[in-house]
DNA sequence: CTGAAAGCGCTTACAG
DNA sequence: CTGAAAGCGCTTACAG
């Protein structure tokens, strides 16, 4: 059904052995071989067997890319600047999508993603997740985003800081009463909830403000969950004049409903974000940026880099975020 | 490295060939046997090696899946949809992404692909690109979206009949001077942009309108891009009163454009999006809307079943796409 | 620097 | 219904 390094051998006058040595680069061959044995190669137009090589080597040259999301927006582009990293190295990107943490769903079937790739990247799960369960023992290199554990190198923003300077802009602009859109009910499954909340709070208690639980609403990081998350809270007693959002998606959909309640934000209510999402700038939406494409290339550089040397202890990073201050929460044009 | 079907066989007391063939559920096992086998198998953890069942019978168990982005919303939304549908076929997805069609990018190693899996999907390039050269030579499934070619199925909307219902929208609401947003300087590369624009032209001159190049301006498919060609058409000496962007992105920049000048869609300026974003409401943009997740489900769906029975017919199929009307084109309330 | 031979872990005719 | 044996296409000690 193809070539194969036997037909490349014969054609050459050399043994498979040899053939597979030229074709690897491997030093131990005479130039001239060399040159011949690929020459011979390329004019058959050999094309390796991968599953082939796979067997002998234990090497898939490939790499599983966990992830809860594939369509939403921060997840599609930390998964795009994994795949621009990887592109370089020649592996393969096996793409397994989880589904929502917060719902029911499938556990991955780790065991044999694991005969299928050389280790894997994991995208926003916590490390303790049951989906991610003997994910470390496995013996591959682990490559986490957004999370840490011990075996794996990991890289990810502080998303407690990052919150806590949206909230801290906020109290700046003397607001007392913040409300908060977060995601889901259960805060945990997602892994950046927790900590973003964490930052939250701790603004607030440094600046004497009570936490008032009546003011955070979920808004399950969708447009329109925010904009109903929003709702609610323009329908209580006494509404919060400002609103931190954990994601721009939602405080997206807060925005909508603040104009269809004939408010403007940054006039009558401050709002703030989080992400750095493309269309912020066109909302005129304060929000925290994280580099996304970067936190994907990152944590696909680590994952190369352990491939190629394993037993190297891991590395934890931590990238910046920059709070880009716009009208949504100051009120002055855009 | 691992248990191997001899291991099992050994402690099952029967032969690798009764393991294998009771693993893969064959009838012509004895039940106890299989059922046997299956215990023996469960409790020694073992997992099947891919790359070994790949050497023997030539199946990789897996697509690839070939798309000139990831992060962009329609083509992550496609996606989504392919991985959905393919989970339950237990096929894995190896992901390639080309790059922007307009730009310079490595041909995609197609020969090398082809080894590591049973076929391809490939989202929104034309058959003839350069990018696809020797794809359809390979004999294997080739499932396409958004485009054509003879021996592949193809799932797609009808772009001109869209384009051309987003513009007739705009005349039948008394509009002559209508613009055009597109993509690319070279409208060929991204499949899509042909038809849409032909759509656009077929209902100008139905509708005796003249088609004035000097109103159609290049939006890059981005936010900003849309926002830069809004500009540039209100500079125009006499300004289009209308608008039909190829794409809801590029209709997020042009109302962010047109608000900057003092402007309101639906008032000032009628406008019209492609995709049926999931904003697009929150922006009451009246849209295109595509079925972008169908359209990939519909694209795996029939690359599974091109797999399963190999030469039947390939089977080409148009999804509906609706016109949904909102304040941006009619200026009534949202 | 090169080759003969074994082996990676499965599956598949072939026999029984 | 089951097993012995060959073979898929590579790579890798081992010899030379």
């Amino acid at each position: 059904m193809g070539v194969t390094v036997k037909d490349v051998a014969k054609a050459a006058g050399v043994s498979t052995a040899t053939v597979s040595r030229a074709l690897r680069g491997f030093d131990t061959v005479d130039p001239a071989t060399r040159e011949h044995v690929l020459r011979t190669a390329e004019t058959l137009h050999y094309v390796g067997s991968p599953a082939a090589a796979a067997l002998t080597t234990g090497r898939m040259n490939s790499v599983g890319i966990i992830t809860p999301y594939i369509s939403r927006w921060s997840f599609a582009r930390m998964l795009s600047g994994i795949e621009r990293e990887l592109r370089a190295s020649d592996l393969d990107v096996v793409l397994y999508c989880l589904g929502d943490p917060s719902d029911p769903h499938p556990a991955p079937p780790i065991q044999r993603l694991r005969k299928r790739v050389d280790g894997f990247i994991v995208m926003s799960v916590a490390a303790e997740s049951p989906d991610l369960r003997g994910l470390f023992e496995l013996d591959v290199p682990v490559s986490l985003i957004g999370s840490s554990a011990e075996g794996a190198s990991s890289v990810m923003i502080d998303d407690t800081a990052g919150a806590r300077t949206a909230t801290e802009h906020l109290i700046g602009l003397g607001h007392q009463r913040i409300g908060l859109i977060y995601g889901r009910e259960n805060r945990d499954p997602l892994v950046l909830e927790r900590p973003r909340y964490l930052g939250f709070v701790a603004a607030l208690e440094e600046a004497g403000l009570t936490v008032d639980r009546t003011l955070e609403e979920a808004g399950h990081f969708t447009v329109s969950g925010g904009a109903e998350a929003m709702r609610r809270l323009l329908k209580a007693p006494e509404p919060p004049t400002a609103v931190f959002a954990m994601s721009d998606e939602m405080a997206f959909g807060a925005i909508s409903a603040l104009r269809e309640a004939g408010l403007e934000p940054g006039q009558d209510l401050a709002l703030v974000g989080f992400d750095g999402h493309d269309m912020a700038q066109f909302f005129g939406l304060t929000t925290v940026v994280q580099p996304l494409e970067d936190l994907g290339a990152h944590a696909a550089r680590r994952f190369v880099e352990a491939l190629a040397r394993p037993g190297r202890p891991p590395i934890h990073s931590v990238l910046p975020t920059e709070l880009v201050v716009r009208h949504s929460s100051t009120g002055s044009p855009v």
